[in-house]
DNA sequence: GGGACGGATGAGACTGAGTATCAGGAAGGC
DNA sequence: GCCTTCCTGATACTCAGTCTCATCCGTCCC
């Protein structure tokens, strides 16, 4: 079963319609970059509507299809999100994204609750950095 | 010494100039909210250009005086930072925010470098939760 | 097949946060 | 006093996202 397959799978199972629209817009998503912008799947789809795009994007947010990452400038991103609670590592040079799971947030988390009395419901880390593939490039470049 | 003139100081001494304008956005600052919006700014510096209060905000941001707090919807708030790296709690009924700098998340990172061949530079993490107040009055609507 | 109903759509206007531009103003150095 | 540099504020603009509203389409029931 293909990943459009399953994302089709799991609007209908909420109940919510599979439209020309919705399937194009899916279609755009499956086909788009690692990450991406609102943008570039108005680009991928254009023949479906600003508003179109930006609700099916929020309903697919709803239902976990993709999440936001949170570029370091301030900008979002999307990402198809085939797992649950993850995390992003994110190269400042090429804005190349990974996913990580590996999330030790849970002792930061518990002494929190502790010393604040907050009760803790979520929390949202991005990891900055830069990926091999650019730090190589620039040795190569400091070389030459 | 006051927020205020610790504040001008650093200005000074990395060879700004404390101007009129600057001198009535940082003391809206100051008598902003713990955490506030550029919005604030210029209603509590309401002689002040719009393009002014932002190109201040954007230099705080810079020198550290002010960062950024992400809400849970994605809107950014500002907040006076007296000290260095740290990362916020925010209550996501009143929106509150707290502080906090033990961050755990050293031991993430060196994984990552490990697993990912990425050099990492820095992270942004922010908690969600509900502070006590939130619960105590949520406790006291049910019981009546 | 034909209604009725509700969810989905798309065009376009609008909003809110932030940026770019540009002429004019003030501060500091000499 | 002059020159340079930094700063300012008005304004127009951009960009992401939302709202509105008339229309459309799918589904269900008869």
């Amino acid at each position: 079963m293909s990943d459009l397959d399953l994302i089709i799978q799991r609007l209908e199972l909420r109940g919510h319609r599979i439209t020309d629209s919705r399937r194009r817009v899916l279609e755009a998503l499956v086909a788009a970059p690692a990450h991406f912008t609102v943008d570039d799947v108005l680009r991928l789809a254009p023949d479906v509507g600003r508003a179109t795009v930006f609700r099916t994007m929020k309903l697919l947010q709803d239902l976990n299809v993709v999440c936001r990452v949170l570029m370091e400038n301030g900008s979002l991103h999307y990402r198809l999100s085939t797992r649950g609670h993850h995390h992003h590592l994110v190269c400042r040079q090429c804005g190349r994204v990974e996913d990580f799971s590996t999330c030790d947030v849970a002792s930061v988390v518990e002494q929190l609750t502790r010393n604040t009395e907050y009760e803790i419901e979520g929390h949202w880390l991005e990891v900055y950095g830069r990926c091999s593939s650019c730090r190589i490039l620039e040795q190569v470049a400091v070389q030459a």
